[in-house]
DNA sequence: TATATACTGAAATGGTCGTTTCACAACCAC
DNA sequence: GTGGTTGTGAAACGACCATTTCAGTATATA
């Protein structure tokens, strides 16, 4: 009986993603959304309700495609010895490659935390799992790496790797050299753990 | 011959600046900025002259009162050579002091990064020069802690403690366990490498 | 005390924000 | 084809934004 939507969700939340990425939540306004997804503000709010229930979509979209796609190189079975050093290879090279005022640079999720995601609860648990989730994974990768290492040993070095993660991708927005050299960093440190 | 302002610049600033801290340079309003200097926004325009102008100088004011003094630790001379232990010792500190909802968690410099500063050029190069002060700084306490270490190594070790204060100081916003704990990981990790 | 100067308060400006409304166009089942 | 339903476009909503204007006030010199 009905009309039937006539443009694809998961294409107009990729590009929402991208701009909520490039500029933020509070940056990103309704008509530039308008603008990269060509859909009117109607449709936009008839699909998802509200500028924030978009975002929120985007959040997802974000985990499910950009994040989780990544940390398979940690996790995929059967795991690697060499998983760790491979992620932190390859993401030195995508911050290499994006060029210097293309979306797409840090993290979503760490620039939310940054801002807004301090204020606000929903927001902070999505970064807080977040978190855990590159962490269990870098731990997973690390066991691989060195199995006779104590369990404290791996929570220390998990810590030390996340937070070079984490910084790579921030620094990544301002000065994209030193974001690679961080990222290349973490290989050398592997290379120093290996048994 | 004129009247004179009648009240301090520098504690206006000052609480212009943890207001910038917590809520960052875009969510924060010109009405919210008059409540808690007390001032009109007169008296703000006249003396700085734009938002932007009072989130400049509050900047300023994060480098000489914040920042600085917290990076004496690691420059004061003479050098200690646990000058860089007792660092991250402090920043763990301050983080598991700070209440959860208290202004003056993370940093105003990574905050900006992560939000406006990758489309601004001049709040760009104000946080490139902060993480190099911060990394010189640690580079010359590393060497106090271990004199026999190659610049090569040195700057590997430096790339790793920065990173983990600035991983440190993000996560602070979300979740403040975490963040003591990566800041803690950089003592262990400082044991590790006493010669 | 007179006066020039600078600070201050209140109100108004023009613009943009997120959201809602409503008429109309498009489609599927019958 | 027709009816009923839903997606879409354009316009309007009130709220809030950063900034400006301007009249009035306080003061330090002369």
């Amino acid at each position: 009986m009905p009309r039937t939507q006539d443009f694809d969700t998961a294409e107009v939340v990729g590009r929402a993603r991208d701009l909520f990425w490039d500029k933020g939540f509070e940056a990103t306004s309704i008509p530039d959304l308008e603008r990269v997804t060509g859909l009117n503000r109607s449709s936009l709010y008839n699909a998802f309700t509200s500028k924030r229930g978009l975002f929120d979509a985007a959040v997802h979209d974000y985990l499910d495609r950009v994040v989780r796609p990544r940390l398979r190189i940690l996790t995929d079975e059967p795991t690697r010895s060499d998983a760790a050093s491979r992620y932190y290879r390859s993401l030195a090279d995508a911050l290499a490659a994006l060029p210097d005022d293309a979306p797409g640079r840090g993290c979503l999720l760490l620039n939310s935390a940054a801002g807004f995601a301090a204020h606000d609860d929903a927001q902070r648990s999505v970064v807080e799992s977040y978190q855990r989730e590159l962490s269990a994974a870098l731990t997973h990768a690390l066991r691989a790496h060195d199995p006779d290492a104590s369990s404290a040993t791996l929570q220390h070095r998990a810590r030390l790797l996340t937070s070079l993660s984490v910084s790579a991708l921030l620094l990544s927005r301002v000065d994209r050299d030193e974001a690679v050299a961080v990222a290349k960093t973490a290989v050398e440190q592997l290379e120093e753990w290996r048994p």
